[in-house]
DNA sequence: TATATTCCCTCTGTTATGATAGGAAAAGGG
DNA sequence: CCCTTTTCCTATCATAACAGAGGGAATATA
């Protein structure tokens, strides 16, 4: 499985998020009662998305979490690669990979570095924007 | 990780089939030791592959495995799907998956839908004649 | 019979996954 | 100053998948 709970969570999260903006910093004991997803599960999950810049966290009363950018500019390969660890489709490709001594003769490598960019065209290609209109990814992401 | 070693090394076997085709049956040891993949872990792979009817084995003095397909003929989408059991990139796309009832509501189902689809675009437009020439895939793959 | 080979079953160590539990720290309201 | 709400932090756990290792039975050749 290339994308795990945590990666498909995130993303639910951010959509939730995008779509309540309005209403200030959003607890997160509401956003996992809409989202029917454990509380303490997701403690974790945006836990890294605060550290990655994508939300804020307030403490307290009144508090909770809120976007730090627009949707326009949520990547989603952004996301889901900081959520996974990597988005790599085999171990080969992954950032630290040891260096293969078979990749020069190796037949499958091209192949696989294809599908990796494959992998990251398509999800690069949307950004939490285009979720929220549950339609095809734009060109709204605006760098 | 999308593909595991059990579709990696797959594919190396294959690969390495195809480019020694023309010797008759060749034996798991000398595939392993060319390979150098542990031969007791691709028994489990090439038993695999023998039940998908992509290579039959022989036992016994001068046997071995061979291709019962063309290379031209043998998909990569295919043989990649039957060793992981499943390319979906979530657990939501599983052949065997429990219907969600947020399906109808969901605001990430099209997007992962669109990387499902994407994947097996990718995948399925390479035989494995296209591995040996280390190049592009072609349209060599007969129907 | 001796040898080479696939085929079959079980076992094991390690890592990732998907959580759960308990509390500490911060902020606001009375 | 206390109480409540909320994030933040650390630890633990159960299960499954991954990557093999080991032993032996069945089959074919010479």
């Amino acid at each position: 499985m290339l994308i795990s709970t945590r990666g498909r969570y995130a993303l639910r999260v951010l959509a939730d998020m995008a779509e309540h903006q309005t209403e200030g910093y959003l607890p997160l004991k509401e956003i996992a009662q809409r989202q029917e997803i454990s509380e303490k599960y997701l403690e974790a999950i945006v836990k890294a998305l605060v550290q990655n810049g994508f939300i804020s966290g307030v403490r307290g009363k009144g508090g909770g979490y809120r976007l730090c950018r627009a949707p326009e500019q949520i990547n989603l390969w952004e996301v889901l690669s900081c959520m996974e660890g990597t988005l790599a489709p085999v171990a080969c490709l992954e950032q630290n990979a040891a260096s293969c001594a078979r990749a020069s003769e190796c037949r499958t490598l091209a192949f696989w570095r294809g599908l990796d960019e494959a992998i990251r065209a398509y999800t690069s290609a949307y950004s939490l924007a285009d979720l929220m209109r549950t339609g095809q990814p734009g060109n709204d992401y605006i760098i």
